[in-house]
DNA sequence: CGTGAGGATTGGAACGATCAAGGGGGAGGT
DNA sequence: ACCTCCCCCTTGATCGTTCCAATCCTCACG
């Protein structure tokens, strides 16, 4: 029937200390050190520099999954990892995370990753049943993907990096990139450089990213009396698509300029340009969209439109900790001015 | 003194189902529906179907934080996440970090990025200290970081990805990438294709990396009986100065093929053949070491060293779950095989 | 038919924190 | 002197799970 004297585990290494070994050598109770770490302001100043001094002494940390389960909260963030595709320049995610690890430290949050399993609900409820994690941030709602929708009926808190584009009625708080402003600053760009022919490749019709963007090449050209028809192509987001499009227009329209709605398309616009032995910014402008690694440089360098990540996870940052405070909060979206970075291509 | 009855849970909505409810309902004990969940051998088969059924229908999932508290493990694995640098063309993290995420699924772990604190140690300890990881996935001990000693001396259990250069008496388990081989890979390829002036750009003298990387294209040279002398350079990771590096080459050595410790230095190459209107490729060959996007995307593509980073993962999960089982195992290393990934630039 | 062996199942305690409610004591008012 | 209030701190209960030891059941065997 002996019960552990708390005191015993002074000695033993490798046992962290707990909020009773603290107390005790503090001569205080539990509660007063757990305030001594959460609400200080209750605390007598005298106390409070004893409590902490103990604390720095065993080196205390707050055992997270004890708080965690008397709390109900984890004070983590899941985050669906999907990688770049392979071929392509889409250079977000690397970036993105990054800032985002960064923000939710400050906000006392960190990152919990995972990958979707073949159902991909099933990943998200599995970790919010569990309570691994108090919310979401999702990305890629780009093809109008299901989890918004899913999460949502769930009365999920998650905060998507990415407009509901499909799902006009959506009432989730959304952070995202004003693509038509981006484009707009780019064909403004070559309209200022004295191009009068500015060709668009962009994405399939279906793709909303892509019409959006493909909307502020449209409303600069419109604005500056210039040409349009037969200088747009829509098609796949490949090298290969933007290679043969940039063929195509460069022999029906003689374009003298191409701005592209990803950095992907404009290597390819790149790539037809040194098939027929042009280069790019001399001969022929190029505006690409990501400011992805490829395009800061391969010779020459590419202009791109580059999106304002670090600030996108700040905004997701403080939407989810919105929500996570006050759950049914009215919903908001927030939409940022990415900029142009320009390089020798144009 | 009225105790809630779990029977009054069902029919809230929001909250959780518990083990108690899935036992309640199921007509056994706690412990049993513990055991079909963690020891299902133990159950008779009868007894089994019917918790496991029960289970279903409710949508229970064991909640983490009490399990974790319980069993003081929290199935989580820390990564300190390092983004790639901006001007750089490396590529590492992006890859290796989704084949992590995969991996650690499978055998059942998240991952947990954090990024590093002013203090190093501190975000570390801090995890550690919290149980909120149970081990540490190290990347970047490339510089000879202090983290690995750190962590060793902490007892912490860890695996790096990257090999303790600086510290042969280390004893923590590691997986790395042969870079001397990858290296020698790219020069007998160059050997083949006929080069028999082949320089090398590679990292400053103190980098171990570089050096173990340069030391492939040395032996390769060596056994085809090929000149080293005065074709080798070593400079700063930075586009810029493998430009010069390579402008400086070309002037004094007139090297026919070029070899690169990293894609970043390539592109400087390519650049410099820019400057000078020769083709890379058919006037002159280069290769470089990551198979970054740029890389792989590029007008006529650049050849690569690619590192199997999707084994490297599958590697450092199997190490890190051997320690967490026997937490003083025997340390070991692992070196993996790159491949050359062939384009236009050879 | 009792009995022991061994597998299946159970109840109580514990993990380490926070919540909710309950004191002790000094200052100030009556 | 007494009551009240407020500040500071303490005590007991609780979150949901797993560990531990004990109990129940089943069945073969003497």
């Amino acid at each position: 029937m002996a019960r552990t004297v708390p005191a015993a585990r002074h000695g033993l290494a490798g046992q962290a200390p707990t909020l009773a070994d603290v107390a005790e050598r503090a001569g205080v109770s539990r509660q007063t050190v757990s305030n001594a770490v959460n609400n200080p302001e209750l605390l007598r100043a005298a106390t409070l520099q004893r409590v902490l001094s103990v604390i720095e002494d065993l080196g205390y940390s707050p055992n997270r999954a004890a708080r965690n389960l008397r709390t109900r909260l984890s004070h983590q963030i899941g985050l669906c990892f999907a990688p770049a595709q392979e071929g392509t320049a889409n250079a977000t995610m690397d970036r993105f995370v990054h800032s985002l690890v960064d923000t939710s430290r400050e906000a006392g949050y960190h990152v919990l990753l995972f990958a979707a399993a073949e159902d991909p609900a099933s990943s998200y409820d599995e970790l919010l049943r569990s309570n691994a994690v108090d919310g979401f941030v999702v990305t890629d709602t780009f093809a109008g993907s299901p989890e918004t929708g899913w999460l949502a009926a769930r009365r999920a808190p998650f905060v998507a990096f990415g407009r509901p584009w499909s799902q006009p009625d959506a009432t989730h708080p959304w952070v995202d990139v004003d693509g038509a402003a981006g484009v707009a600053l780019a064909t403004a760009h070559l309209v200022e450089r004295g191009h009068s022919r500015i060709a668009w490749i962009g994405f399939h019709k279906g793709s909303f990213i892509g019409e959006d963007r493909r909307s502020g090449w449209c409303r600069v050209l419109a604005e500056s009396g210039l040409p349009s028809t037969g200088l747009a192509a829509r098609v796949d987001d490949t090298v290969a698509a933007g290679r043969e499009a940039a063929a195509a227009l460069l022999d029906q329209a003689s374009p003298s300029a191409f701005v592209c709605a990803s950095d992907t398309l404009a290597l390819g616009v790149l790539h037809a340009l040194a098939d027929r032995g042009l280069r790019a910014g001399a001969d022929i402008s190029v505006v690409g969209f990501d400011d992805s690694q490829a395009a800061q440089l391969i010779p020459g360098g590419l202009t791109s439109v580059r999106q304002p990540l670090e600030q996108v996870a700040v905004e997701v940052v403080a939407a989810l900790q919105g929500l996570l405070a006050i759950p049914r909060a009215p919903s908001s979206g927030v939409l940022l001015e990415p900029s142009l970075v320009v390089r020798g291509s144009s």
